[in-house]
Order: C-alpha cells, then structure tokens, then sequence
DNA sequence: TCTAGCTTCGA
DNA sequence: CGAAGCTAG
C-alpha cells in the first residue's frame, strides 16, 4: 500500500491499535481520518467524543503525523478524501452494531482496498462457536470458559512515526462545551487506568456491587470510545477475575451483536412478547420519580452524571420492565441517551437480559427492588446522595419512606403499589 | 468424525 | 426452560 486512510470510529487512540499499526508499517504515507456524523446529538457523549478527538489529534502530530476531520456521510467523504490524496487502501478496525456492519458493506462495494482489523473487543466477535453448532455463544459461562482459553494476538505499541502527508487540510474540530462529567481522550483514559489497576482493581471483587461506595473503574465511557484497548486492559487486568468477567460480558455482548445485528430493536428471544404503554409511567421512571428511592436514586444518577452503577442499572432496568411492565425499548432509548459509555452492543444486550427476552435461559428470575436496595446500599447512602428529598431519612425508612408516620415533603408516592416487601 | 441423549447449571 | 458440554455408541 503506498497511501492508506486509517479510518477512526469507536477505536480513538494510538496504542494497541492493529489498523493504525499495520498501517504505518505498510503504507508510505498514512492519513488518519475522522468523519464527524452531523446527526450525532449535542449531549454528553458529542463533548467527550469531540474532547476524544482532540487528544487523538495530539498525539498523532507528535508522531509528525495529523488526524483529518471531516464531516458528513462517512462512506462518501472518505472516498472523496482517498480521490483526491491518491489513496489505494483504507484500514479500519471491524465492528459488530448493524450500522457498522452497513458501513462495513458499502466500503466493502467500493472500488479500493478495504482491510478490517480487530481491536475493538478482546477476542474478535467471531472467534469462538460453541462446540454443539451454532455460529455464536448464547449462555455466558461457557463463553467465559472458551474466552479464558482462546489465544490472544500480542499488544501493539504505538506507531513511532505516522507519515501523514503534507498540504492536506485537517479540518477544525468543534469546541466542545461546557467539559462534560469526564474528561475524554486517550491521556485520560491511560492515565485513569493506571490509577485503577494500582489501587482500584485489588478491592473489585468485593467491592464492586456497593453502590454507595462505587469501587468501580469507571472505566466503561474510555472502552466505548475506544480510548483504551479491552485487550490490553485484560492483561494488565489479569489478576482479578472478576474484573476480566466484565470485560468477557461486554466480548459476550458484541459477539451476539455480531451474530444478531438486530439487538437494540428486536426480541432476541421471545419475538411475540408485548408490554405495556404507559407515557406518566415512563416519565416518572425517566425523571427519578417513581418513589421507590433505589430506582429514582440511580435514574438520577444517570441524569445528573451521564454514568450509572451497574448494580443501579440492573435494578432500574428490572423495575421499569418487570415491575411497570413498560417496553425495554423505551429503556434502551433513555439509557442510549444518556449514558457516556451508552453502546449498542453493551446497553441493549443488557436490557434483554433483564427483560428475560435475551440470553439467560432461567425463565422466573425475579428481582425484588427492595431487597436489592437493602443488600447493595444497607446504609442508604447511594439513595441520600442523589435523592435529596431523603437525605434526612434515618437508614431503616430510607429505602422505604412510605411506613414513615409522616412522609418526606417534595417526594413522590409510590407508583407501584404491587411492589413486595424484602 | 458424528450424533443422540444425558447431565449440569444459569449476572 | 434450554444451552452447552460430555459420553457412549
């Protein structure tokens, strides 16, 4: 290849990336590209793209090279751009959601060198069947068991020199403002990192379902964006399992998004399920205000931080399927909306989970708020910190204002009066 | 090498 | 309930 694009979309950093490698390997000259969809919503997750952007920009041109912006369709400016530089092949890393997938296609369609890479999940999507049949694993623990054991490719240093050639425009990159809950870009992400495996990932195993305590990574937007290699993050990771776990579920994810590309639209399972429609319902989830404290605790968490705790994700996304009965496509929307780490594969393989329509075969799994509530935040700590109508309510009423003699004022009743006891 | 049927187990 | 893995044939 003498003139290659490397085509950047949810894998923006420098290190361990096999596109980026390969291609200022092979190629003479290498010009790294971000096409900016203009239909990306103002929001969280455009800051911290944009903020991502820019770092990425940086550390491309302090290896002489430069990232290129454009904006539009992606399909058709990169194409433009490869006419008119004299570009033969355009290296890319593979990914898994349908719209992917269609980018994928057109490229594929047209008339240049097109070569996918891996680095976008830990194993590729496609690297592990299940040994009885089927071209993709729908139960975790096996998957879990073949992930342990499957071969892994080696992390990649960064380029030393990108040779981006000169006179091209590179194009202005929005501003992003005001900063958004997390500083984005690949030196944040690392730098995160580093701090997390020194002293965050040795108290994971038992501290990672406290909510109050919120001994987790945080590490989830950095992994969406790509900041951060998965692959290089498991190894680094390798001494807490429980740790790995997590990433393994998010591999589990992409690669039954892989295989289902439909994932955030259509039942995996179960496609005659229905579910209720109840707008009020919906809102009052959406707002924080369903008066069971637990779920408003961590809807708005998310409101207010653009992240939720995974245990809260659980919790909340069971209410809003299992206790109100409503879509969890209604879920998926408002969680895509404002979740920074908000991802196809990730958020809707979750919410299938929970709504019992995706891949988990134990048919009554049943999740009682309360008990929940009383197991991962005894103390009430989580609920006071972002319900702040509670923050005066002793520990024993907290997850339960209703048996107050007098109920806390601005709080709202309870908008299922079904929910059992725990 | 393949398959039927049995066992195990599940964020 | 039903997926996955194992074992016997």
């Amino acid at each position: 290849m003498a003139t290659a694009i490397v085509l950047f979309n949810r894998d923006l950093r420098v290190h361990d990336h096999p596109a980026l490698a390969a291609a200022c390997e092979r190629a003479e000259r290498v010009v790294p590209l971000f096409v900016l969809d203009p239909a990306v919503p103002e929001g969280n997750r455009r800051g911290f793209l944009l903020e991502c952007l820019a770092e990425l920009r940086a550390a491309l041109r302090a290896r002489d090279g430069d990232l290129v912006v454009r904006q539009g369709d992606v399909v058709r400016e990169t194409m433009k751009l490869a006419a008119e530089v004299g570009v033969t092949t355009i290296c890319a890393s593979a990914d898994v959601s349908s719209l992917a997938r269609r980018r994928e296609e057109r490229f594929a369609g047209e008339r240049i060198e097109y070569l996918l890479f891996p680095g976008v999940t830990v194993v590729p999507p496609d690297a592990l069947r299940p040994s009885g049949g089927g071209d993709h694993y729908r139960v975790f623990t096996p998957y879990w068991r073949a992930w342990t054991r499957h071969p892994r490719r080696p992390v990649l240093p960064p380029p030393r020199a990108v040779r981006t050639p000169s006179g091209l425009a590179a194009g202005r990159l929005p501003r992003p403002q005001p900063p958004g809950p997390a500083p984005g870009g690949e030196p944040a992400a690392r730098e995160r990192a580093d701090r997390w495996l020194r002293h965050g990932l040795d108290g994971y195993a038992d501290g990672h379902d406290d909510l109050a305590g919120d001994r987790t990574s945080r590490l989830s937007p950095y992994l969406r964006f790509g900041c951060l290699s998965p692959l290089e993050l498991a190894c680094r990771a390798e001494r807490s399992e429980s740790f790995v776990r997590q990433l393994c579920w998010r591999d589990f994810h992409h690669q039954v998004t892989y295989a289902f590309p439909r994932i955030g639209r259509e039942n995996y399972r179960h496609p005659e399920r229905r579910w209720r429609q109840d707008p009020d319902a919906l809102q009052a989830w959406q707002a924080g205000m369903t008066g069971l404290p637990i779920v408003d605790a961590g809807m708005r968490q998310l409101l207010a931080e653009g992240w939720m705790h995974n245990r809260a994700r659980l919790i909340t996304a069971a209410y809003l399927v299992r206790h109100l009965g409503l879509d969890w496509r209604d879920g998926v929307r408002h969680f895509f909306q404002h979740l920074l780490d908000g991802d196809v594969a990730d958020n809707s393989g979750n919410w299938q989970w929970v709504a019992g329509t995706g891949n988990d075969t134990r048919p009554n799994r049943t999740f009682n708020p309360l008990r929940q509530a009383k197991r991962y935040d005894p103390d009430g700590h989580y609920v006071r910190r972002y319900v702040p109508e509670l923050a005066g309510v002793p520990a024993p009423y907290v997850h339960e204002p209703w048996r107050l003699p007098s109920p806390p004022a601005g709080y709202p009743a309870r908008l299922d009066s079904a929910a059992d006891q725990g």
